[in-house]
DNA sequence: TATGAATGAGTCTTCATTCAT
DNA sequence: CATGAATGAAGACTCATTCAT
């Protein structure tokens, strides 16, 4: 999953410049990893430019200097953070040729292993993203759709029409189930730092859909 | 279940002292209320008191007189409103002697049956209950934990023992899967009003459900 | 000119409550007063909300408060001061039947009694009315083209008709040059604030128009 | 009319050094033609040093280095731009043995014709040159004095002692009202761009004035 | 009980200015 | 020369809370 690429960049830009730690690339993707942080422990709404701000070691005006205020903030985290990640997981929907289990069970594969380096995805998702008012709803469904969203939508017709799907589980509802199985414990205070959890959490939920599913 | 009450508590006010419709108590539920859909729909931390207070016609000084503050209003809500659906709900998993499909089958159908009269239940349990800094986590939790939550261990560890589980399914999962297969839908923009929608889930999950872990 | 409401205001609630110094109306009617005066001062982009609480002992919180924001409370001066005054002046454009020096002796003599109760006038009329960008010309100018301004262009429009304007003398000016030989000399330092010096610029003023115009 | 210098400068500046088209004279007129621009539409204090190197295409750092501060910004359009236009028309009132009607006559013809080539005259006039707090009045009142100032009072004091002045016509007010006929139209919305226009305006402030005062 | 008034802390944002590079 | 970075002060506005009435 290389092209996830979250946290590092700051870190790379380090190892390129090793005598100057504080380069604005540098202090820009600080904040980024920083509003990820709150914004995935405390919500969106509760988190203040200020505390991003604090968390390295800036003046909130810096803050907005460097994103033009709050609202880019989140536009910047999205685009450059959120999307990156949740393409590369949505791809494993877009592969051609697989049998329904092993394309599924690669998904959630990598959903969970995106959450190593991207400890913000679950909170993040599940909090924000569902409801009318999410922060980020309104900003990544459309550009999701344009990508992951059709993918999605071809592969469970293609599975429904093939009488594939277990005839009591509604197709509508399927996405949501993968997602929801999934993020939730990861979201919830579980934490699945190490990889055996990690891999445990996969087989669990790969068996609960795999045979539930089909 | 005529343990839930929702919204209802304000109209049986009312019906109790027919000549008063606009008693201290009445508006007290009727705040609750209020602040109940504005929690679900914006989430907590964006929902200002005076929006509660607006909501009802009332002033935002009436709503802190009423509840002594937000925090306490809070309070309130959790404790007259969330624990008493939650406990509701949860005694389907403290019935004694019915066999796991059952159980579990009972519980999703409560869970569903009661978002029907509270609207609310999906949003808030999702976005609020989950992470640490959740506004209601920290007040429920605890509360859940004396009454239901036994409860759900107990079963879990009695199934696992008798090798009901299947063997790939973590038990300290399977309670956070059925929560999150059937809230998540449900807290997500789709609007299952109407029963038919209502029941699909249940289908959808109990078929999930009961394939994939047992 | 009863109707021009200005300062007055507040007073008259005193009056009419010589117990509560304080009141509401007191308080929204001194900001009122202290706005005008900074305005005319030092212009309205100049001055803050915190300058216009200071001179009332207020907080600029509360400056809010009675106004719910600095734009609105604009409005209102508009509304409520500016408003009435410029109506009850243009009422002299008006009035049927008068020839024309009498029309034009009677508004610049309004104009300049005007501005011994509302000292702000002046100052207010020239800088902030004039130019594209001036924070009252949007505000006041439609509000005025429905009552006032339709005087003034059916009169020009008639004295032009019956060659009573001078040959070389631009109808389109007609309105600005009163305007602007009346206020000028009030919105600069000139201080005018004795009734000697007043009906010297009334005097000088018509005298101007009346030999120039007709 | 070569002693005006308005948005020339910059490009004489161009033609004498034709290899540097960006020096740093250029950029300094520049921004004073931009800082013109701006202030005379919006206004001095709702023009920020950042607008002004904006539409240059500087930093807001660089618009400060060359003038060492907005403060002295505002200094230098005082001393290089307005103040030359002021003392150029000025001159007008200081020419010996003319008739009253020529001097004024050709005042306002200068008047009118330097606002061709600077259309921020009247704006900035009228708005910041009136009452007390005007950003430019304390600047230019002082300076004017010594140069321009001694022939208006030296001019009037002449006409009245020779009774050449109508008699209601006030000698103080005859200079600002000369100022308000001429610039007010101007700095209103008025868009005197073609010379006819311009002419128009000529001949309707003579007319009244000439008619008016003598 | 109920409200308008009041406050102080905190929100985001903008600004002129400074400074190291 | 020129700029990005940084700051502190100030801008408007919101909020939960308190209090006198």
């Amino acid at each position: 999953m290389s092209e996830v690429r979250g946290a590092q960049i700051a870190d790379e830009t380090v190892r390129r410049r090793p005598g100057r730690p504080t380069g604005k690339l540098h202090r820009r993707e600080l904040l980024m990893d920083a509003a990820l942080a709150l914004f995935a422990r405390q919500g969106i709404p509760s988190t203040s430019l200020k505390m991003i701000a604090d968390e390295v070691g800036l003046t909130p005006a810096m803050a907005h200097y460097y994103f033009n205020g709050r609202y880019q903030l989140i536009d910047a985290l999205v685009e450059e953070r959120l999307l990156p990640v949740c393409i590369s997981i949505g791809e494993a929907f877009g592969a051609e040729g697989d049998d329904p289990m092993t394309v599924i069970s690669t998904f959630v594969q990598r959903l969970v292993q995106a959450t190593e380096e991207c400890p913000w995805l679950a909170s993040l998702w599940v909090r924000e993203m569902l409801g009318e008012g999410g922060d980020l709803k309104e900003r990544v469904d459309g550009r999701l759709e344009e990508t992951v969203g059709k993918n999605d939508t071809r592969r469970l017709e293609s599975w429904r029409r093939q009488n594939i799907l277990n005839a009591d589980v509604e197709p509508a509802f399927v996405f949501t189930s993968i997602m929801a199985l999934t993020l939730l414990p990861l979201a919830a205070g579980w934490k699945g730092s190490d990889s055996v959890s990690r891999d445990r959490l996969v087989k669990h939920v790969t068996t609960l859909l795999g045979r539930g599913l089909f």
